[in-house]
RNA sequence: GGGGCGAUAGCUCAGUCGGUUAGAGCAGCGGACUCAUAAUCCGUCGGUCCUGGGUUCAAGUCCCAGUCGCCCUACCA
C-alpha cells in the first residue's frame, strides 16, 4: 500500500441522543492514539470527530426535554461530548456537527446532484408497521398470531398486530452495488477490517441488498431535501456524508484542501455500526464517483458484566468516573492495553485498578522514579558522560530498536494494543537491566566516586544511568501518543532538548540522544499508587 | 427465521501457514535485592484448549454436528 500523503482518520460522529459513556471514550481515544501515532513520525495527520445531531430520536428526547432539538444538541455538545475530548486529552483536528452550516449545504448540494443525475427515485414504501414501535418491521421482526389473532401478523416486541402503511419515499438504489462491493470486498481485502468483520459484511451483501430509503416526511428534524421540502433526509445519509463535509466537499473554497485530505486513511467505527459504512457509504461514493477510503475497522465492544455496556441495564459508565480517579493517561493506557483492539473486551473496575497499579504505577511510574532518584543521588541531577558500552546497554538499546520496529508494524495493522505491549517490553527490560547491573552495588566500587562520594564521569556507575535514561528517553516518545500528559512529564524531567512532540518515533530507536550535563530533576510520581478505597 | 462472533491456567487474554513439550500478565507460593512509588528481579505452582465425530504423518488451529454465551438483522462506540 502505497503511504498516503495524508493520514485522515475519523471517529463515528457520536448521536447527541445521550451523554457519552466509555465505549464512546474508547473509540475516541483509540483514534486519537492512532493520529498522535503517525503525528509523531512526523506524518501530515487530519483527525475528524464530531456528533450526528438529526433524526428522529434526537427530536423526541428534546421534546421530552421540552426543549427545540437544536437546543437539546447545543446543550449536549456544549456539556457533554465537546468537555469529552478535552477530558481525555483528545488532538482532534477538527469537530463537525451535523446542524452546522458548512454540513447541511454541503449535503443537501451532493443529495441535489445525485437527484438530477437520476440515481435517486421516488418510491412507494409498503411494511407492516408496528404502531407501539413506531417503526416499519422486517419480516423477521414479526410472529405468526394465535387464537383470536389467528391469521394476524403481530410484532415480536409488543405481541399486537401490525398495519400495512405505505409512505412515498424517496430511494437510493443500493441494491445495483452489490456486486460492485464484492468487488471491493474482493479487491481490497484491507478495506474492512478485521477479517471477522469483512467476513461479516461479505455475507451479509452476499445475501443480496434492498434499496435504501432515504427521505421521511413524518418528522422534520433533519436536513431538508432541496427539491422536496416536504422529507427529509434520512439520518445516516446525512451522518456518512460528514467525513467528506468536513473538510470541503461540495465547496468551492475549500476544493484543494479536499483533494489533500480525502480519502480517508481509516474510518473507526464500532462494530454495531459497521454495516453503514462498508455497504452504504462506499456506495454512495461510487454513486458520487468519489475516491473510495481505503480501511474501515470495526473494533469491539466493552464488555460490563460479561454484556455489552448498556445504559438500559445500568452498565453504562461515564468516562469521568474513571479519569476522576486514575487520571485520562490511565483511562488511555488501559483501554489500549486490556483489549485486543477489534475484539470485545471485558472491564472491571478491579482489573483497571490492578493494571494501573501493577502497569503503570510500580512498571513505569517507578522505574522512572528510581532513574531519575539515581542520578539525582551519584551526580547531583546533571546527567554524567558515558564510559564504555558492554553487551547489556547494547542489548537493550537492541530492545528499545525491537520495541520501536513491533509498534510501528502494530500501529500499520492497527492494533493499539500490540504497540503498547510492543512498548512495554522496554519498560520491563530496563528494569531488568538495572537489576541485574545493580548501580547502587557500583556507587560503592573504588573509583567510580571521588571523595565526596559524587560519581565519576565516564565511569561504570555513569554508563549504567545514562543508558537507564537513553531508555526513558525513548520510553517518553513512544508512550506520546498513548499517555501525553506523563510522558511529557517524564521528557520535561529528562531535560530532553525540544518538543517531545516534534521528537521523531524514529530517535526512539536508539541511545545517545541526551547530553551531558543536561539536568535530570526527580518530579512527581507519573503515577501515584491508588490504595483500595 | 437468517447471519456473525466467542468458549484456551483461579481471573483477563495471546496463540501467525496445521508442525517439537500450548504461552503471557495478574493472583498464589518460594527466593534475591535495597536505587525506587511496600518498589524491582529470579524461580515456581497451575490446562479435559466447550462436547462428539471426521480429515491428516501431525489439530487449540481445518471440516461436520451439537452445547452455552454475546450480538446483528438497516437510527446505540
Amino acid at each position: 500500500m502505497a503511504e498516503p500523503s495524508c493520514f485522515y482518520l475519523t471517529t463515528p460522529i457520536y448521536y447527541v441522543n445521550d451523554a457519552p459513556h466509555i465505549g464512546h471514550a474508547y473509540t475516541t481515544v483509540a483514534a486519537d492514539i492512532l493520529t498522535r501515532w503517525h503525528r509523531q513520525r512526523q506524518q501530515d495527520v487530519w483527525f475528524l470527530t464530531g456528533t450526528d445531531e438529526h433524526g428522529e430520536k434526537v427530536m423526541r428526547t428534546a421534546q421530552a426535554q421540552g426543549v427545540a432539538p437544536q437546543q437539546w444538541a447545543d446543550r449536549l455538545v456544549g456539556e457533554e461530548w465537546r468537555p469529552l475530548l478535552d477530558l481525555l486529552e483528545i488532538k482532534n483536528d477538527d469537530f463537525i456537527r451535523t446542524t452546522d452550516e458548512r454540513h447541511v449545504v454541503a449535503v443537501q448540494r451532493f443529495i441535489q446532484r445525485l437527484y438530477d443525475e437520476g440515481q435517486i427515485y421516488k418510491g412507494n414504501f409498503e411494511g407492516p408497521y408496528c404502531v407501539a414501535c413506531e417503526e416499519y418491521k422486517l419480516p423477521g421482526d414479526l410472529i405468526e398470531g394465535t387464537g383470536d389473532q389467528e391469521g394476524q401478523l403481530l410484532c415480536k416486541i409488543h405481541g399486537r398486530p401490525v398495519e400495512l402503511l405505505s409512505e412515498e419515499n424517496y430511494f437510493f438504489p443500493l441494491s445495483q452495488y452489490g456486486d460492485r462491493l464484492l468487488a471491493l470486498y474482493e479487491e481490497h481485502p484491507e478495506f474492512v477490517q478485521p477479517a471477522s468483520a469483512r467476513n461479516e459484511v461479505i455475507g451479509f451483501v452476499r445475501q443480496g441488498l434492498r434499496d435504501l430509503s432515504i427521505s421521511r416526511s413524518s418528522f422534520d428534524w433533519g436536513i431538508e431535501l432541496p427539491w422536496d421540502s416536504g422529507h427529509v433526509l434520512y439520518v445516516w445519509f446525512d451522518a456518512l456524508l460528514n467525513y467528506a463535509t468536513a473538510i470541503g466537499l461540495e465547496d468551492a473554497d475549500k476544493q484543494a484542501e479536499f483533494e489533500r485530505i480525502w480519502p480517508a486513511s481509516v474510518h473507526l467505527v464500532g462494530k454495531d455500526i459497521l454495516r453503514f459504512h462498508a455497504v452504504i457509504w462506499p456506495a454512495m461514493l461510487m454513486a458520487a464517483g468519489l475516491p473510495l477510503p481505503e480501511t474501515v475497522f470495526a473494533h469491539g465492544w466493552l464488555l460490563v458484566g460479561g454484556e455489552k455496556m448498556s445504559k438500559t441495564k445500568l452498565t453504562g459508565i461515564h468516562p469521568r468516573e474513571i479519569v476522576e480517579v486514575f487520571g485520562a493517561d490511565a483511562f488511555r493506557y488501559y483501554f489500549t492495553r486490556a483489549v485486543q483492539f477489534g475484539n470485545d473486551g471485558s472491564f472491571s473496575w478491579e482489573d483497571l485498578s490492578a493494571r494501573y497499579n501493577a502497569e503503570l504505577a510500580n512498571g513505569l511510574g517507578n522505574l522512572a522514579s528510581r532513574v531519575t532518584a539515581m542520578i539525582g543521588k551519584y551526580f547531583g541531577g546533571a546527567l554524567p558522560s558515558v564510559g564504555g558500552l558492554t553487551d547489556a546497554e547494547a542489548g537493550l538499546e537492541a530492545v528499545a530498536a525491537k520495541a520501536l520496529a513491533d509498534a510501528e508494524a502494530a500501529i500499520d495493522r492497527i492494533s493499539t494494543t500490540d504497540a503498547v505491549s510492543a512498548v512495554w517490553t522496554l519498560v520491563d527490560a530496563t528494569n531488568q537491566y538495572l537489576t541485574e547491573q545493580e548501580p547502587w552495588k557500583v556507587a560503592k566500587l573504588p573509583g567510580e566516586t571521588d571523595e565526596s562520594g559524587a560519581g565519576v564521569q565516564g565511569g561504570r556507575l555513569a554508563t549504567i544511568l545514562v543508558t537507564a535514561a537513553e531508555a526513558l528517553r525513548a520510553l517518553s516518545v513512544l508512550l506520546n501518543p498513548v499517555i501525553p500528559t506523563a510522558s511529557a512529564a517524564l521528557w520535561e524531567s529528562l531535560g530532553a532538548d525540544g518538543d517531545l512532540a516534534a521528537a521523531p518515533l524514529a530517535s526512539a530507536g536508539s541511545f545517545g540522544h541526551l547530553a551531558a550535563g543536561t539536568t535530570v530533576t526527580k518530579g512527581a510520581a507519573l503515577f501515584p499508587r491508588i490504595e483500595e478505597e
